[in-house]
DNA sequence: TGCGTATCTGAGCAGTTCCTCAGATATAGT
DNA sequence: ACTATATCTGAGGAACTGCTCAGATACGCA
């Protein structure tokens, strides 16, 4: 069944909904952000960052098992965030695929500054103000 | 037990783990991608970039139901990615509280082409170089 | 005070996620 | 070919997430 929308509503919604981006960019933004959402790949992509590593080295850095490091390689190739190279000595080095990855870190971190102090100086759960 | 390690690795591992961000930092910047990382919440955000809104414009304008709003409202406002404001008419207005979602948005979506050039290119599951 | 509207809340469930375990696969060197 | 090392894989389970439903709460106004 329709919702009835009074016309101020109806207008308010079409100006909203010229924001949100066109289907097949938000899920791959999305899926994105989920992607860097799990404390295991943002370690590795952090780790990364810095310089190549093998799954060995990068399960020892980010502390977790090697099994559960190449299942989230596996992820985050398929998702094209790092790529992966055969190296001498038997070993595969994983490397960045894409730079906009630090940009995201960059910015999210500034967000955590700012989360942080809000949450200093209100720490309670928010009373909503009347102006 | 510890894990024996040859010097050459170590030297690698303590090079990668002076990227990780301290302990405290790191669950920000996790918990931001995470929240993010939901359609639900990402729309939602993305329709606050535009203009401030109530919970019902934002249940249809993001089509899904009031509840389902408030739930992810409550959320955001924990993580002080929104604030409310009381109305007239007895509605709450939500906004964004923080300018660098959008930006992060923005980021995200440089990404988001990134990804699908890459697959554009090779859609198969990728197969390791050796060089 | 009583009614109507807007928003909130808790419980419960279906779907997803991330890890571990055990074993498979692949390559280098002998 | 055989062995050792490095990485991968699938199955299974515990934990988490996001929705719906039903009802509670809060405010504005007659």
């Amino acid at each position: 069944m329709a919702i009835s929308v009074d016309p101020i509503d109806a207008e308010a919604i079409a100006d909203a909904q010229t924001a949100l981006p066109e289907e097949e960019i938000l899920e791959f933004v999305v899926q994105a952000f989920a992607t860097l959402g799990d404390p295991t790949r943002a370690k590795i992509l952090y780790a990364l960052t810095r310089r190549p590593l093998c799954v060995r080295d990068l399960a020892i850095t980010v502390g977790v098992a090697e099994s559960a490091v190449s299942h989230q390689l596996r992820l985050l190739r398929d998702r094209r965030l790092v790529k992966a190279v055969r190296r001498e000595h038997n070993q595969i080095e994983y490397r960045l695929d894409d730079h906009h990855v630090a940009a995201l870190f960059k910015e999210a971190e500034f967000h955590a500054d700012h989360v942080r102090r809000r949450l200093a100086d209100h720490p309670y759960p928010t009373r909503i103000p009347t102006p």
